[in-house]
DNA sequence: TCAATATATATCGATCATCTACTTATGGAA
DNA sequence: TTCCATAAGTAGATGATCGATATATATTGA
């Protein structure tokens, strides 16, 4: 699972969000790193639901303007967990191994 | 950074190996999760040197066979540092999130 | 009243990393 | 002598992301 989508199913585990609330708030998760494209959102919204990790929640209509939201599924919730898990693991190993380099291994 | 290129990465920063070393490394790292394919692996290590990120350490004549030893640069160092920390605030940022909901937030 | 900006959803084409599959080669084991 | 593990490499396909663009509305300001 790439960034992007990884960010995606965040935003949204902390409650549905429609899309320009996901964008907005996995720029705040990334303090700012990560500015999700419209294109990047849509075509991952498609792909997501259609994997069961995410579904359509409600729709509002807001100053005429239509919010689609989106919450996070069960499976959805599992899937980003173990992502979450496997990530830490990695920044765990790389993290370690670096830091043999600094302490003078190479030196 | 992709997961793959982010292992290869780390495989190296335990000191030089060559190709068939990394992909050892890397399913030893992600405990078996990961098994990176030659494709994957001579298309990243070519991107990488361009990037400058890794670089040929030396070359070793092995029962006939070249062994191409890869080390990881300085630069390559400190992206994989950054990575490794964006990684792990992504991490804690969707475990925080998911406790939420575990914890009755939905329910 | 007209232009610009922020909000909000959506599509299209291009790029690029990765994957699948294949090739070449050696040494050792069955 | 055939198969497997080691070892490097290429070609073509897939698919996620990006950049650009289109749409529509409300607000602000000239």
């Amino acid at each position: 699972m790439q960034e992007p989508t990884f960010l995606i199913l965040t935003a949204l585990a902390a409650g549905p969000q429609h899309g320009y609330g996901v964008i907005t708030d996995v720029e705040r998760i990334s303090d700012g790193q990560v500015r999700l494209r419209a294109g990047t959102l849509y075509a991952a919204f498609d792909r997501l639901q259609g994997e069961g990790l995410i579904a359509e929640d409600r729709e509002e209509i807001v100053d005429g303007r239509v919010r689609r939201y989106y919450r996070l599924t069960g499976d959805g919730a599992a899937r980003l967990a173990a992502e979450a898990e496997r990530m830490r693991r990695h920044a765990k190993a790389a993290t370690a191994r670096l830091r043999v380099i600094g302490s003078g291994g190479t030196a």
